[in-house]
DNA sequence: ACGGAACCGTAACGTACGGTACGGATGTTT
DNA sequence: AAACATCCGTACCGTACGTTACGGTTCCGT
């Protein structure tokens, strides 16, 4: 079996897996109103099979969060011999993804549809969310500012501090304006000028006297 | 003729405006599910009277959220005579106010609500959200960063840019994480603390050599 | 080949809720 | 006082959707 690790102990068939991919796709073209009837009918599955499948449709539902969430993980960005060239560039290009990342369809999708269970009593797909998006990154971050650190290239005190510092200059308003369907063109080159002025903003407040650039690297 | 919907000059009467309020306590001790029959019941009034002063539900929902951001509206923060320390406590005193209002219940819920219709088409409460909430703020902000500027205190090229960065120092992950329903702990001194660091650190990137403090304020 | 399990498509059921209609009560105008 | 407007409370209607049930088909094991 190649399949990885299931850490909540749920696993799904290769049949299941693709009608995990419809509610994907249903809830990314068509808002939030996904209606059993239209994973059966866009699946070629019977209401039935779901029913069977998935409970009900917050079992549904909650297994699409847990299926995306599975796909997203992503290599670590922490390596050897760390200069700082090699931190810069790969704040950038944690940056770059990140955005990418937090202002693609699926994901505005997905957070939409957490956020707005995430008011009802009984409702863990915030939590998942969060667990899967901001609290991953920021794991698979904080090795590389430590290790910053630990060059000499970094100075703070706090990992997750600086951790938040960083991706408060990387997002910025860029989150809630797509999630309240703010038209945010992001075009692959806008992403890396941003990430790589958000990691100069950053090396600025962070980086020792040696290695960040000037002050007000971007006038920004 | 009676006052019907009125989309461009909304004013509404004592009653109507408890009606609305009314709607605001629902959003926010209910999660998303307010119904017709909810609101009238708490409100004390007949559906035949929601739909003749609102129109619709949409129309409620919609005024709901115009009501709750004509009572945001405070005062603004420009001002005459701008040395460091009062562009700096003017700072401070921004953030903390909008820290406190993105995380505050009314705040949470109604974004919430708004981000779940985002998704939709033909809703434009996303749109209502962004023009009271983050374009708002953006033009009370503004004529404050142009007038440091014009001191000599600040340092940018584009207003706009340096307004996001400034926000981005503040907010940081705070918005998307309370909207997810996590228990952020944001007491009054923890704002205050995470202003008056997030503004220093505005400083250091954006202020003119004499004026910003220096690199690295808060070891973040 | 035969039996059964899994599954698809569709129909049917029950409920929730948006929207409407109506009787009765209260306040306002003439 | 009488006519009228406003509004509350409730009952009602139509629809959408979650959920269940069932007949027909395919596939696998023996």
């Amino acid at each position: 079996m190649t399949t990885p690790p299931d850490p909540a102990g749920e696993t799904f068939t290769e049949r299941q897996q693709a009608v995990l991919d419809t509610v994907l796709a249903l809830m990314v073209e068509q808002g939030g109103d996904v209606t059993m009837t239209a994973v059966a009918r866009r699946a070629s599955c019977s209401k039935e099979s779901l029913y069977k499948w998935f409970g009900d449709r917050d079992g549904l539902l909650t297994a699409t969060v847990r299926w995306q969430a599975s796909k997203v993980r992503a290599g670590n960005y922490d390596r050897q011999k760390l200069d700082i060239l090699a931190l810069r560039d790969s704040l950038i290009r944690f940056a770059a993804n990140w955005l990418g990342v937090i202002s693609s369809p699926t994901s505005v999708a997905l957070n939409r549809f957490a956020i707005s269970q995430a008011g009802t009593r009984g409702s863990n797909l915030g939590a998942i969310m969060l667990a899967n998006g901001r609290f991953a990154i920021g794991e698979r971050l904080k090795p590389l500012l430590d290790a910053g650190r630990e060059a000499g290239l970094l100075d703070f005190n706090d990992t997750e501090t600086a951790f938040r510092t960083f991706i408060g200059l990387v997002g910025r308003d860029v989150q809630i304006r797509v999630l309240l369907g703010d038209r945010l063109s992001l075009a692959p080159a806008e992403i890396e000028r941003d990430a790589a002025r958000a990691t100069d903003q950053f090396l600025t407040l962070c980086g020792t006297e040696k290695t960040g650039p000037g002050r007000n690297p971007t006038n920004a």
